[in-house]
DNA sequence: CAGGTC
DNA sequence: ACTGG
């Protein structure tokens, strides 16, 4: 048990960078490590908008607004938060509000690890290495599209799709004019880091996670508590970061060279031919688009035009120099065709994105209310629910309650969760393979040992599974 | 072969 | 059965 609170590492330097660097200024949230821990929250598999930029920097986008936070080495670990983008509308005056929402800052979640260790001995053991893995309560639609990416699909993936997915159908986020102009230095920035990161959520990861969490969040007397808020700002200039003018992109769904292997398709951008941030701010319009209950294998093929249109805009958006995105709304989504889809590299999963998002549609008073509505759901009617939708089997469906509909104990059973479940909560099920029967059980007994926040409780345990493995592969040797 | 949904 | 490793 490292627990040595006495021995004080080293003066790590102050929270905020005043305004030494460039951009809006640095604010505090007021949070501890123990409340918030952005290196257990942020990237270990809730969403895949988040990405690192700089020395323990993630910079990502909720809502309209595009966020960057950086968690304070000395002191408790509070968290240093700025705004850097933001859609036109939206009003600066709420951007923390924004943001306490999307991290649940409500909830106390040092009193929910006290109440869980003293539940369970497992956690109390583990827990202390996994401080302030926080539950965050995201966007339902774009939850449950980046979870129909997720399926059969490895993170570093998922992410890449996800980014396609905003940037092709997405409103371009604007960068801020912080007065001091270097605006564009910040976005090249964010942009230019972004085949960097290293999320966690996988198990196999043969990458060490393990350094860079000893950056950040390694609490308890670890390793001295690393150097978060490293004192170099933004010293990495040009490094080119290799090309990201790729040539193709989804044309108005034309015949676009299916990306057969892995490799990433296009990225975005295209020919940068207009500056146009504007074009791409509308909301595709096409009201009903007529398609409806074709929930299944059905192919949309409404207004090809229209795909091309939306993905054009987006496209010469990002090409203007646009970095970020809001995640395409279900409108803006309606404009996707599955063969568009298909030459981003969606694979199969593209006829759940487009059948999706027109089911969802199809619902009174829309997709997102709909969606929303579910938030006041019980957890197994919101998973019914949730399972209609082509491509949302009882997994993803875990991950969109838990994620985005306040369904704290919903519990998504992958292999990992379910070992987790044979070997200490469930026992009973030991031997048996996991069938869509055994989802309710594997949740009860996560829940009945942990409480109405089991959900929570499960997310803690599955990162520490998750270190445990890594570091066990890097002391193996092989 | 591994993961999820059909 | 499907798909990417």
């Amino acid at each position: 048990m490292p627990g040595d609170p006495a021995a004080a590492p080293a003066p790590l330097p102050p929270p905020p960078p005043p305004s030494a660097a460039a951009g809006p200024a640095w604010r505090l949230l007021g949070t501890s490590r123990e409340q918030l821990c952005l290196e257990f929250t942020l990237p270990t598999g809730q969403s895949f908008r988040w990405r690192r930029t700089g020395g323990g920097e993630f910079t990502g986008v909720v809502g309209r607004r595009v966020f960057q936070l950086r968690q304070d080495g000395g002191g408790g670990g509070d968290v240093a938060w700025r705004v850097i983008g933001r859609a036109r509308g939206e009003d600066e005056a709420r951007d923390e509000e924004a943001l306490a929402e999307y991290l649940n800052l409500g909830v106390d979640l040092a009193a929910l690890y006290a109440e869980w260790a003293a539940a369970d001995a497992r956690f109390a053991k583990v827990a202390p290495l996994i401080p302030g893995a926080r539950m965050m309560r995201q966007d339902p639609v774009e939850c449950l599209f980046q979870f129909i990416c997720s399926q059969n699909n490895h993170i570093s993936r998922i992410h890449g799709m996800v980014e396609r997915l905003c940037s092709t159908y997405g409103t371009p986020l604007p960068l801020i004019d912080a007065g001091g102009g270097d605006v564009a230095e910040a976005a090249a920035r964010a942009e230019q880091q972004q085949q960097q990161q290293q999320p966690a959520w996988e198990v196999g990861r043969k990458r060490s996670l393990s350094e860079v969490e000893a950056a950040a969040c390694a609490t308890a007397g670890g390793p001295g508590g690393g150097g978060p808020l490293a004192p170099e700002p933004e010293g990495d200039g040009g490094s080119g970061s290799g090309g990201d003018e790729a040539p193709g992109t989804p044309r108005g769904a034309a015949a676009a060279p299916p990306p057969s292997g892995d490799a990433p398709p296009p990225r975005r951008g295209r020919k940068g031919a207009r500056a146009g941030g504007a074009a791409a701010e509308r909301d595709a319009p096409s009201s009903s688009s007529g398609s409806s209950g074709g929930a299944g294998g059905e192919t949309t093929a409404p207004e090809p035009f229209a795909a091309g249109a939306a993905a054009a805009a987006a496209a010469a958006a990002a090409a203007a120099g646009a970095a970020h995105f809001a995640f395409p709304t279900l409108d803006q989504l309606s404009a996707a065709t599955e063969e568009e889809l298909r030459a981003l590299g969606f694979g199969y999963r593209s006829k759940f994105i487009t059948g999706a998002a027109a089911a969802l549609r199809a619902r009174p008073g829309g997709g997102d209310a709909w969606l929303r509505a579910l938030r006041g759901a019980t957890a197994a009617e919101a998973a019914a629910a949730l399972e209609e939708l082509p491509g949302v089997g009882p997994k993803v469906a875990a991950c969109v309650a838990l994620f985005s509909l306040d369904k704290h104990d919903a519990i998504p059973v992958d292999t990992h969760v379910w070992q987790l479940a044979t070997k200490y909560y469930a026992r009973h099920l030991a031997g048996k393979s996991l069938t869509k029967k055994l989802h309710p059980e594997v949740a009860a007994a996560f829940v009945a040992r942990f409480g109405e926040r089991a959900g929570w409780a499960h997310s803690v345990l599955f990162i520490s599974n998750l270190r445990q493995s890594q570091a066990l592969m890097a002391g193996a040797g092989d």
